[in-house]
DNA sequence: GTCTATATAATGATAGAC
DNA sequence: GTCTATCATTATATAGAC
C-alpha cells in the first residue's frame, strides 16, 4: 500500500503542477517538495520525467472517461449531458481564469516541445469529442454530430484561453450563456 | 548598420523560434546557430534573455499594428475588414496547424510561467480587441461591439487550438466558414 | 562586434548506503 | 523505500582577448 499510495501522491502532484506552471518548467524539485520525498527517490517510482507525464496522462484520461460516464447517469437527456460539457467552464472558471484549460495548455506545450507524448495528451481531446459527437447524434443531428462537437470544443478552448489573457471569470459566464443559446436550437423538439 | 541589422536578424529569428518551439524551450543556443554568431556574443546586443523576450513582443505589437491599419486601409467596410482578420486563419493555416496562434501560445505559456512579461504579451489581445470594437462600433453595434471582439477573438482561438490539437486544417475552413455566417447577422443592412 | 573560455546554477538521472 | 552524495548536461550569463 505505502507503495502505491506515494506513487499516486507524485502522481497528482505531478497533475497539478503540470497544470499550474507547465509540464517543462515543472521540475522534480518542484514536485519532491510537494510530496516530501528526496529527488533522488523519484527514481524508485518512475524510469524518468517522460514516465511521469505518461502517468499523468492516463490519469487525466480515466477522470474525464468517469466524468462522462457520471454525466450520462445523471443527464436525463442528451441536451443536459452537453449542458454538463459547458457547464465545467463555470465550475472550474477560477483555475481557467489563471492556468487556462489544461487539455489545451498541455496539448499545445507538448506540441511545441514536439514530445513524443503529445498523441496521448489528443486523446484527452479525443474523449470529449466522441462523446459530445455521440450526444449531438442522439440529439438527431447525425450527420453534422462531428462537426458540433468540434465547434463545442473549439468554443470553450477559446472562452478559456482569452479568459485567462484578460483574467476575466464574467466572460466566461457570458459565453457559457451564448453556448447554451446555442445548444438550443439543436434540442429544440427532442427528446 | 551592421548592428542594427544583427539585431533585428536575433529579434527575428527569436520571434520565430518562441513560436514554434516555445519561450522558455528556446535557448540561446537554438538562436545562435540560426543567427551564425556565437552564444557569448548575444550578450553584446541583449543584457539577458528577458530583454530579447521584450524585444519579440515589440516587434509583434508594431507588426500587429501595421497588419491592422492595412486592413482598415484595404477593406472598404467595416465587414470587410473583420472579415481580413478572420481570414488570417486561412492565411496562416499550415503554421497554425503546427503551432497554434502566435499570440494565444505565448500569452499561456508566459501565464503558466508567471512571467513578468505576460501583462506585455495581453497587449497583443488588446490590439485585436480594441480595433475589432471598433469595427463593430461602425458596424452600428456600439453596446454590443466589445463583446462581440471578445467573441470572435475567442472563437479564433478555439480554432487554432483544436486544428493544431487533430492536425486538421479542414476543419478551419470550416469554422472560418461558420464564423462568416455568424458575421453576415451583424453586416446585414450596414454600410 | 565577435570570439573563446569560463563561472554559476539548475536539471534529469545514477550509485550506493541505510 | 528512502536517503545522501554525485555525475553529466544544459542553461543563462560574464570576462576578457582579438
Amino acid at each position: 500500500m505505502s507503495n502505491v499510495s506515494k506513487r499516486d501522491e507524485i502522481i497528482e502532484a505531478a497533475d497539478q503542477l503540470f497544470y499550474q506552471q507547465g509540464f517543462e518548467h515543472t521540475s522534480f524539485a518542484h514536485i519532491a517538495e510537494q510530496v516530501k520525498i528526496s529527488r533522488g527517490n523519484f527514481y524508485y517510482h518512475f524510469k524518468s520525467k517522460d514516465e511521469i507525464l505518461a502517468a499523468v496522462i492516463n490519469l487525466r484520461l480515466a477522470n474525464t472517461q468517469s466524468m462522462l460516464e457520471q454525466w450520462v447517469n445523471e443527464g436525463e437527456t442528451p441536451g443536459d449531458r452537453i449542458r454538463s460539457f459547458i457547464n465545467i467552464l463555470i465550475m472550474n472558471r477560477a483555475k481557467i481564469k489563471r492556468f487556462g484549460c489544461p487539455v489545451g495548455t498541455l496539448t499545445m506545450e507538448l506540441s511545441k516541445l514536439n514530445h513524443a507524448a503529445q498523441e496521448d495528451a489528443s486523446k484527452l481531446f479525443s474523449l470529449f469529442r466522441v462523446w459530445l459527437k455521440g450526444q449531438f447524434k442522439q440529439l438527431g443531428h447525425p450527420k453534422e454530430a462531428d462537426d458540433l462537437a468540434m465547434h463545442l470544443l473549439a468554443r470553450s478552448q477559446g472562452i478559456a484561453t482569452l479568459a485567462s489573457a484578460f483574467n476575466d471569470e464574467k466572460f466566461i459566464k457570458l459565453e457559457v450563456k451564448n453556448l447554451n443559446l446555442w445548444l438550443q436550437q439543436y434540442t429544440a423538439g427532442a427528446t
